[in-house]
DNA sequence: ATAGAGTGAATGAACGTTCAATCATAATCA
DNA sequence: TGATTATGATTGAACGTTCATTCACTCTAT
């Protein structure tokens, strides 16, 4: 039923913010079936407990950042630019999308993440490794593993999300212009 | 007393290590008490309350990576060079104290830490801060905002220490050697 | 009539915090 | 010196709260 898939989505949802907002401490399951609109004992029927279900939120969160990165690459324009699209794509989507930014910045660093679970979403690390490879090929970016690069660049760009939700006054006050930032990446990468 | 102290350095080191393995969730006071070998109502002799527990644990942490790192640093060198043991020395203090390491990641990303916290521990972001404009000074990195080149630096080396911790099985079974990556960082900062 | 989704009060475990009692040490006095 | 008192750290059982989870029941759609 469609009314069913809602459900599941509005606890998804409700998890979001409340972990974006307050951390794992602050979501107990009272408060996410509150928001979410539904008895406590609902989300049991969705997930097998508060751990599935944080781990089901990072599952729904990763598919999405897949979709909505990859539809907008192009593979066949010069790697350069599908870099600093992919960039921007990436920066977008946690610009428009504050509660995944923060929940995945927390859980990517929790012990709820470990080797196993990312294994478990080979379509996300496919890509990006497929991606970069791409761009060694082309002989535009550093023949390096490439997921060392991956690493580079992913973790970059989520700290550069990180600092601009965050720190936002800090960065005001300061007059700090993050622009440069993709392109300092850049020069990590490519080819010299 | 020395003996207080020491029950305060335990209580932390205890904290720590709990934080480290388990995360905020499992590092209840009772536990923290019984690994430090004092009594639970003991810990609230040093610290109000959880919560400031934890934040002393950030300052004394933030404190010990301030003197580890900056002791080993020589002004008079080349920047390049001074860039390079920072890289170093940051990465064998986070490889030697993995507790801390831990602890940073999982604190630097949650809810506990925020700007006024930052704003607590001057001399660190200070150091940072001068270490940077002495690069520029030198005409050895690009003219930009040194927080800029903070966030990029720091975080990077958080990053690669957490993965070096944390995903060691991965990396071993693909082969991958991390020794390119201050290199590459480097790469995103020097002057072209 | 049936099946399964949805409910929310009930449950018991776990948590942070408190505090009356205990202990160790230092200070004071005879 | 030895006895007595004062000080403050330390203890851990007890308290009140909060939490994840359960389940007997109701509702809804077929």
């Amino acid at each position: 039923m469609e009314n069913q898939q809602d459900k599941k989505s509005q606890i998804i949802r409700s998890g979001l913010e409340l972990i974006n907002e307050h951390g794992f401490h602050g979501c107990p399951i009272s408060q996410v079936a509150k928001k979410a609109g539904v008895a406590a004992g609902t989300i049991y029927t969705y997930f097998e407990s508060k751990e599935e279900m944080i781990q089901g939120i990072f599952q729904d969160v990763i598919q999405k950042q897949h979709r909505e990165v990859t539809s907008k690459d192009d593979p066949n324009l010069p790697f350069k630019e599908r870099f600093f699209s992919f960039w921007d794509n990436l920066l977008e989507f946690y610009s428009e999308n504050p509660d995944i930014q923060g929940f995945l910045e927390q859980f990517l660093k929790s012990p709820y993440n470990s080797e196993e679970l990312q294994a478990k979403h080979p379509e996300w690390f496919q890509w990006t490794q497929n991606f970069y490879l791409d761009g060694i090929k082309e002989g535009a970016i550093k023949d390096l593993n490439p997921i060392i690069l991956k690493i580079l660049v992913n973790e970059s760009a989520q700290s550069l999300a990180k600092v601009k939700k965050n720190f936002a006054q800090k960065l005001e006050r300061n007059q700090v212009d993050l622009s440069s930032y993709p392109y300092l990446i850049w020069d990590a990468i490519k080819a010299n």
